[in-house]
DNA sequence: TTTGAATTCAAACACTTGTTTGAATTCTTC
DNA sequence: GAAGAATTCAAACAAGTGTTTGAATTCAAA
């Protein structure tokens, strides 16, 4: 029965999330799923198979909770980077249930397994090709070198919501999520990067060479060395 | 002996940071170290023990490596900032070796054990109160909430290189410390983070009151339209 | 209803895990 | 150098793991 097949996975998702992939027993998921043991074996080649299965069950419920928005042509960019920040935080920083799917995604991320590489496929790279696409609108005559770093601080600001969750309540007592919402945690983030994003232009068409004036800001630039490896 | 201690402790970090703390056996870093497999239960009280030790030596060593910064009473703000991003990306983003002590301190960040208030209290909060007080100079008349958020876009902008390694190298190939080196890394993050700081702080001093959103989907500062009309 | 495949089930299996044991060895102190 | 504590060591232990087995049951088509 495909029944049996959906009771593993969801029961699957919460428990892989919290307890992680090594630390989870199949016993635990089918007595809290109500079936038996033998059943992971049979429907799923075996526990890592079945991993795979319920991280990506999870992803699909995440993206089918949380939709990504879509624009119409006369949307402004600017109102495209909130939605696109509002939808980020929802999927993967807010508490309200269910809240394992943006851990269990967390966890892939962090210590991927097999798992991984379709997670980004179904799961990253969508979202990702559609900041670049925001942030081309948003930087003219920027390189792609530039979009891909200002990608990775708007996506950074988000994750960290999700990702520092455990320290920020061990240090604030409170994370930021639970503490201004999600609304004005997308907000802020959204004007902080336009922020920069507009500087960052506004340089980029007076000057060729960013001398980054204003304050002073006096950087020490020890010669040229090339040091990679 | 204790140096039976430190030859467990050092085989510990590379091997508990890359499988974690449960796909690790005892067996395996009691091999790695050279001695016996009861040193373990014998040198600290179990396996738990014995990776909240690991995780403060980890801690321990990665803070000696790349100390925080030194400033002395002229040094302006932005230059303090820069330095404090470059000492963050160095301590948990940077691959050079011991390159595990990152890998290590993210896992504890994640999904924290019994070592995570004690990172917290020996790692996390004085950087995070160096931080705060470096925004403090640069925001002026900023409240508490303010330099909060603004916290924690960096500190986001920062952790991601390490906690999206694995996510940004099966997306792009490769991670942006490597393509960028973390001078440049760092340079962008201050920047970027600057920029912001600098039209938020612009914006408190013209207006006292800064437009509280209703419930219409607006960024802060209304959008301009794109485009010709 | 009959038949054969699909599924469920309790039990057992093979293996790994962290931990303990008690003797052997090394180190410290007088 | 001897007594006693500290440490190392090989071996064994007890508990838990994922997986398999083969019979029992359910299901679906003829």
């Amino acid at each position: 029965m495909d029944e049996t097949r959906l009771r593993l996975l969801n029961a699957a998702g919460p428990i892989f999330a919290e307890r992680g992939y090594r630390a989870t027993t199949v016993r635990e998921i089918s007595q809290e799923a109500g079936t038996n043991l033998a059943a992971i074996s049979y429907h799923f080649e075996d526990k890592e198979g079945f991993y795979v299965a319920a991280v990506k069950h999870a992803a699909q419920g995440c993206m089918d909770r949380v939709p990504l928005p879509q624009w119409d042509a006369e949307t402004p960019a600017e109102e495209k980077l909130l939605s696109f920040v509002t939808t980020f935080l929802n999927r993967v920083a807010v508490d309200h249930d269910p809240a394992w799917h943006g851990q269990l995604l967390m966890r892939e991320m962090v210590l991927p397994t097999r798992a991984c590489a379709e997670f980004v496929r179904d799961y990253v790279r969508p979202m990702h090709g559609m900041l670049i696409g925001v942030l081309t609108e948003l930087m003219p005559n920027s390189s792609e070198k530039e979009r891909w770093l200002t990608a990775l601080s708007i996506v950074g600001q988000c994750l960290h919501h999700r990702v520092g969750q455990a320290v920020m309540i061990e240090l604030t007592g409170e994370t930021a999520v639970a503490a201004f919402g999600v609304k004005k945690l997308a907000e802020h983030i959204t004007s902080f990067s336009l922020a920069a994003i507009q500087q960052a232009t506004k340089q980029r068409l007076t000057t060729k060479k960013p001398p980054t004036s204003g304050t002073t800001h006096r950087v020490d630039r020890p010669a040229r060395k090339r040091g990679s490896r």
